[in-house]
DNA sequence: GTGTTTGCAAAGTGTTTGCAATTTA
DNA sequence: TAAATTGCAAACACTTTGCAAACAC
């Protein structure tokens, strides 16, 4: 019997596939992708009628975020983000309502990197583009 | 009479030069740039036999961004970070052990970034780049 | 059955705030 | 003296954690 697409994706990461950590994958990639803070998650989750605690989203959250299913995205020091989007791209950020965009990697570039000091490696190079309604 | 530097510096900015903001001054401009987050810039008053309450040293942060002597820097979900230097330029940021690097303005570069949506005007581009030693 | 995960409530961390006392102008 | 600033302690927002009950395999 096949499993579902959830289940499957929660196996491949080596997640135990349990009833929130499913739901909360079907609600996270069924449709797009999805920016969210903790929060955000588990006041939609329990909109979608998705049981899960608010101590379960933040330890999902970084699971999933340590499995590469999701990405965290650095632009508010008093928030974490998420992304479902972990390929390569970079952001906007919206400073008046703490909203993202993305902004896709074959698009922006940046250039003129200087090396790293000795015994360092980058990581990763992020991108935030602030912007603001006017 | 005239005044020191540290004292012109805030009138310029539009601050009563309270001692506690004379004294935070001069320990953050007296030599070169600095990186600092509010515990940091506390315990370094501290050590330099400067009295001022933890409580003051964040709302001195505040004041001297807002009056555009000092940058807020976000690298880091959980803590904020201030720079004295708030001319253009980008860091390297190494997440072992949160430590800011300045990379001037006119080596990196930022291209191909989108027109922002329709009524939104573009604030400020950062560019971090995460590093790790190894 | 055994080890993992959940959820609650409590604890933690970084930050902000109310307000009386102090300082600046 | 009037208005701004300070510092304390309490309040806050977000996040993590200890642990017993529930669950996955």
């Amino acid at each position: 019997m096949m499993d579902e697409p959830a289940v499957e994706r929660l196996r491949a990461a080596g997640l135990r596939p349990t009833r929130q950590r499913v739901q909360l994958v079907e609600l996270l990639f069924s449709d797009g992708h999805r920016h969210m803070t903790a929060e955000s998650l588990h006041a939609d989750a329990g909109a979608a009628g998705v049981q899960v605690s608010l101590a379960t989203v933040y330890n999902t959250l970084h699971q999933f975020t340590e499995a590469g299913i999701l990405r965290e995205v650095v632009v508010d020091a008093s928030r974490s983000y998420f992304d479902t989007n972990t390929g390569d791209h970079q952001h906007f950020f919206v400073e008046n309502d703490g909203t993202l965009i993305d902004i896709p990697g074959d698009e922006i570039a940046v250039s003129g990197i200087p090396t790293p000091p000795k015994g360092h490696a980058v990581d990763r190079v992020d991108v935030v583009v602030r912007i603001r309604k006017n």
